[in-house]
DNA sequence: TACTGTGAATGAGTTCACAGCC
DNA sequence: GGCTGTGAACTCATTCACAGTA
């Protein structure tokens, strides 16, 4: 167990109640709070694709070339960045290393988020041997599983504990994010557990829709899902 | 290219020929081209959570409870099942069987989609296992691999090829789907390849922009893009 | 010249509120 | 009474079109 001293981007996910009446806080530069939920959900695409052109060198792009790749309008693309300030030069294009720091800003990936994941089964495994998430700032600091047999081991250097220690263990983590790759059965028991912890968000891989506190995040991922969405693509390709 | 209808129900005569110039608003039968892009995205929600409630022997929904399930108001879940017609009763709610039928009818999951996974690597292996794409209609048919020390097995019933058969074996199998699960490096050539074999339809995990022929459909999933997409949802937890 | 940034117009999606039916 | 189905109002998102600027 070694100390993590948590360089988080901002804040600390001191359980907040509703206490309302109190005007947004003020953030540093951009405003994240006045990102329409439309273009959030795109920002993640953008980051994708503009770390791809940094990495090949290239210093400026386009609305129109940006918008090409992604399958998106050139106006909508201006419409979005435009929101992150002044990236864009006129008769130029944008800026691609500062939009790179300023989408992972208003994403909140611009610290290291500690996360942990649980379950350990055929998608748990893949997913620790997935190095996409610590190029993302997300920082696997343990696994819990349900199954006895796996529990002791190590991972990719990530030790492996029984999830029936998750109420000893996770308190010392300082964990924010957890990865839930669980059966529906346990899911919302085990996503509860991690609630009461005082986890931040879950990543939901269990076919099941959580219902936790509002004060913690969920994003789901099921791919029977995602693979019902391509069939309706697929079938209504006339359009 | 086809899918694959088998009868449901009451599959009305719906004239499958262009000509339009009469208004469409007669019959509550699904023609599933005017389900509007934001319903069509909650479907699959609906379906699992109309069979999780199948399972369990629940005849009738209301709008309410299904609502207070997946997060939506009441409003939106009536406006997105009324385009199914006449599963509902007032006073009593909606008739559970009937829903999940239309919405595997909408979806086009009530026939089987033959499907090839590309790539055998942490993530495909995963997916090789996953039961819930069969149970939704994918039958996994074939598997397909770069590294041929993997080539010649079967896992769990399905035979794994090399890749560089990919142009032999996949036209005599008529294959609908392809899961893409490979790197991001050999992803664009190999939907290419894909995409010249006459596959409909690509799931794709890796974490690139394809660019296809735009009657290939393409859904995609990148695990770092829900890690932020998380992220965001917590840095912004006024949702 | 060739692009971005942005008001204005358009379009899509959601919620309201209540009539209609069980 | 209690629900669904739906016109109407409303809110949010996208596109258009062009002024502004490097």
């Amino acid at each position: 167990m070694q100390p993590e001293p948590p360089q988080e981007p901002n804040d600390d996910p001191a359980d907040s109640a509703l206490g309302e009446g109190v005007p947004p806080d003020r953030l540093p530069s951009v405003r994240s709070g006045d990102i329409p939920a439309a273009t959030a959900s795109r920002l993640g695409l953008y980051l994708r694709e503009l770390q791809h052109f940094l990495r090949g060198g290239t210093e400026t792009i386009k609305s129109n070339a940006l918008g090409r790749r992604l399958g998106l309008s050139d106006s909508q693309i201006r419409r979005d960045l435009a929101l992150f300030g002044e990236f864009g030069k006129r008769g130029v294009g944008y800026n691609v290393a500062g939009l790179v720091g300023a989408l992972r800003q208003a994403l909140g990936t611009d610290g290291q988020w500690n996360t942990v994941l649980v379950g350990l089964g055929n998608l748990g495994n893949a997913l620790v041997r997935y190095r996409g998430f610590e190029q993302q700032g997300f920082s696997l600091q343990a696994i819990f599983e349900l199954d006895s047999a796996k529990v002791g081991a190590t991972i990719e250097g990530v030790p492996v504990h029984d999830v029936a220690d998750l109420e000893r263990i996770l308190p010392t983590l300082k964990t924010q994010m957890a990865i839930l790759a669980v059966p529906a059965a346990p899911a919302q028991a085990l996503a509860a557990r991690l609630a009461d912890l005082g986890i931040s968000g879950i990543l939901n891989f269990a076919p099941v829709s959580l219902s936790l506190r509002k004060d913690v995040a969920t994003v789901d991922v099921d791919l029977a899902v995602e693979l019902q969405r391509l069939a309706f693509a697929v079938v209504n390709s006339d359009r």
